[in-house]
DNA sequence: TTGCAATAACTTGTATACAAGAAGTATTTT
DNA sequence: AAAATACTTCTTGTATACAAGTTATTGCAA
């Protein structure tokens, strides 16, 4: 293309007026663009998951370059999943040194409970007053599903049918965004539940109050239903030996908070 | 460097053993090394500041290059104060496009008004159990000190009184991490209270509702500091004529809650 | 053997170059 | 004149090279 530069009546020099930087609204045409599955996200979805699994356990070393020998990627996303990692408090970046699984707080899985039970309360409330016919048959179904893998022994799918039944009921209660709030602070608790996970007749009972939470709804009795949650989420409380004796440095300890008695 | 390999016994080569990873915990002694004063984090501080203050408002561009040369320092980060932002809901990013300061989700402040409500109601519960003598003092001195700076007409200051007073009520009820929560929701619903700021005597009342709530907790009774706190949050309603008429597009709007009555 | 200093290798932090795509501008065509 | 098309320039995503600092190893000395 030689001759691109047709001639002109002007023999100026060109001078093409900078680009003028519109300031384009975050339209909504990109929300239904195609998600840009991007690298760093898929290594921090893997990260995260095995750290909440403990697969990786607290204190266990990151390396960012055996992670970008391992999916063929460079530093530059890799580095970006972990700092992701680092803002949720899973892992401790320390500068010129190393990364580290982030142990876990003994006083955040306290604080976290609570938290959790008082958003959850918000939408057990908001869903007695406002969930339609539809969405508690919705829950019901989920409800079923989950004692049907409890009777199958799937512990997998059984928390993935627990989750979906408060999602359900955040759902009803036209709380998606506090239902965010209560997934970012399950994380917290996660690796915490499981180290207690083991426990004879666990599901069967967590499927006996789910189903006792929801009759409350049905019944449009909002402090039956409060009360029968609090008590469902009650049942992950901390117990001191599990992380003084067993697993004594998988925690850390904040005195101001280990000396509290547990009146929350 | 010639002659440093001083002549040794075995001709054979080096062979030096590949340096052990170990598995330090990332001990306290790091905590209180100085606290690298990280580029990215001046960045991200003074951009998020400039967005919840509102001189950076929904919609505008945010340019990694022109940063660059604003502070002097390459795009790497730049580009991790901004990814940090994104993780906070406060820029889009459009993928090879460009980034922009991130609308207002409506449904997302008046989720956080809720959720605010229910974390701090803990928070003010617990303080009423536990609260010392001294804190209780600490809480009256943050009030006197607001009530001077709304008798100066300080707004910046009162502001930082009022924040000072909540999160004392926090530290008297040993809940750290649910302030720290609180702080988080705190910033979706800023740039909102910005632009409802300006009313005639707000400062005087706010002063009152917390000398209110104080004496409850000083009576050690909960459900009237409940109460007067459910009160005092409440002032700041959502008035849906502040989005839909005066700044029609600094907000998104979600159908599915726009519709819903205000019955939080 | 034990302690200590030098050193090499490994870590993360930062800068920079390149790639891929999006969008405004200019040109051409109808 | 208006619309379609080509192109230039800008944007962010990624890779890579280098800088700064930490730590295990090594060798040496007491």
């Amino acid at each position: 293309m030689s001759g691109k530069t047709s001639p002109k009546a002007h023999p100026v020099k060109k001078e093409r007026k900078p680009r003028a930087r519109n300031a384009p609204p975050p339209v909504e045409r990109y929300t239904h663009a195609l998600r840009t599955a991007k690298n760093s996200e898929v290594v921090y979805r893997d990260l995260r998951n095995d750290i909440v699994a403990m697969r990786l356990t607290p204190g266990s070393p990151i390396v960012e370059k055996a992670l970008t020998e391992r999916y063929g990627i460079s530093r530059t996303p890799v580095r970006e999943a972990v700092l992701r990692l680092t803002e949720e408090r899973l892992v401790d970046v320390i500068p010129k040194s190393g990364t580290f699984v982030a142990r876990i707080p003994v006083s955040i899985v306290r604080e976290a409970l609570v938290a959790r039970r008082a958003l959850e309360e918000v939408t057990v409330r908001k869903a007695v007053k406002r969930a339609t016919a539809s969405q508690l048959m919705e829950i019901r179904e989920i409800i079923q599903r989950q004692q049907e893998m409890a009777d199958a022994g799937d512990e997998e799918a059984f928390y993935r049918a627990d989750k979906d039944f408060h999602a359900a009921i955040a759902a009803a209660g036209r709380h998606p965004g506090i239902w965010e709030m209560i997934q970012q602070i399950r994380i917290q608790v996660e690796r915490y539940r499981m180290l207690t996970l083991p426990q004879h007749g666990r599901m069967e009972r967590v499927v006996n109050e789910h189903v006792g939470i929801l009759d409350a709804i049905v019944d449009r009795d909002a402090e039956m239903a409060v009360s029968l949650l609090n008590d469902h989420l009650d049942t992950l409380r901390l117990e001191i030996t599990v992380f003084r004796d067993l697993w004594p440095n998988y925690f850390i300890y904040d005195p101001a908070v280990d000396n509290e008695a547990n009146d929350d």
